[in-house]
DNA sequence: TGATGCATTTTGACACTGTCAAGATGTATT
DNA sequence: AATACATCTTGACAGTGTCAAAATGCATCA
């Protein structure tokens, strides 16, 4: 009859309100503000106003809440993605255009979470959590289809449809972290990286 | 008449032998095994056999420590990348093909060198000591400067000189962090999707 | 209603970490 | 031989993640 206890997040906390809540807010905005390695879950309860270990009623440990925040910006970035490739409204080439430059400007404008969602933070020692696995490898798939689907329509060029998807959403990333992570320091050529990458991976048209 | 006293790594220690390059061994080989977030100044100092601060009095701080150890992964890098470029042994062609491909073997083959070289943990807060700039950037420029080439000789497609080099290296440096942080899991395919990216990449001849 | 059960929070503790200050030790130079 | 200085050690401090055990408060059931 009643809901199991495992439902923690479909229901109000009993003391504090919704603790898991106020922790993944936080969370966010001091990773935003300081960095991943900047987060501290003693200064993370302090800011919320519990104390130090109340935070490990809501997640299994640290690597758990910033799985959570991972699993968050997944189903965020894959639902605009999603929608916006959908949409009919625009040509094939132009929503190509759009995901190349959305994606780097993702990246950009949530570099920390960018770093959880697709960085070595979380997946490369297996911290993945079982529900971050599950809303990322969708994503994954995703970005890997939509690629597919503008080769198939001409859009790209190539001939292997999946390393041709892979490689392109390597580039994208490759992009992405070298500024994001101050290798490439003028980020106002940005926009022109992207453009010349999307030049390089349009089929050409032979006759002009 | 004497050397200057901050010369330190010219001649041995005095106490230990040459504790500097014993400590940048072992941190190579911790970080190898157990990666740069496990590596600790405390074991590093225990496993040769000095106090907890014996470090101290041959790096500025942990900080100092991995810069090091990245300068020294960018000298050996370059000299590498530099030589097989300047053996005119082998084509144009050829040797943007050997390069892609040691590209991305080196990063799988020292994932966790590669990151203190080119990922976050170094370069995002501004970490980086005088000293690895130093050797860091004309690796950076010598990168792009050898894309540039193939470029005007024909090799790669393309307007722009400097970013296509810059689209170039971001796609090696995503497929190689898709694959090391663990994005792309099956590295049998490791060779596969760098053909991929060469073929993407490389003019198209017209005429058959 | 009151009592029981359980989710939630707290306090205390432990083993770590990086790093500073002050003292001890050994080597080189005068 | 004495002085200077590089090197190393011991002691200490603030900070971290996380476990165990005790306290607290809410919900349900008798």
């Amino acid at each position: 009859m009643s809901l199991s206890p495992s439902q923690k997040s479909a229901r109000p906390s009993y003391h504090h309100g919704d603790l898991r809540q106020t922790l993944l807010r936080s969370a966010k905005q001091l990773i935003a503000e300081a960095g991943i390695e900047n987060l501290s879950l003693r200064r993370l309860a302090e800011r919320a106003g519990v104390s130090r270990t109340a935070p490990y009623h809501h997640f299994l440990d640290k690597n758990d809440l910033l799985c959570a925040i991972a699993a968050e910006g997944f189903r965020r970035r894959h639902q605009t993605a999603a929608t916006k490739f959908d949409n009919n409204a625009k040509s094939m080439l132009e929503k190509f255009h759009d995901y190349m430059n959305d994606y780097v400007q993702f990246a950009v404008d949530n570099p920390e979470e960018y770093e959880l969602m697709f960085g070595r933070s979380i997946w490369k020692q297996q911290n993945s959590t079982e529900e971050l696995r599950a809303v990322a490898y969708p994503c994954f798939q995703h970005q890997v289809d939509m690629i597919r689907c503008w080769q198939s329509c001409g859009v790209i060029s190539g001939d292997n449809a999946l390393r041709s998807a892979q490689v392109i959403w390597g580039a994208l990333h490759g992009i992405a972290k070298l500024f994001i992570d101050g290798i490439y320091t003028d980020t106002a050529k940005i926009e022109g990286v992207t453009q010349c990458a999307i030049d390089m991976f349009i089929a050409k048209k032979l006759s002009s």
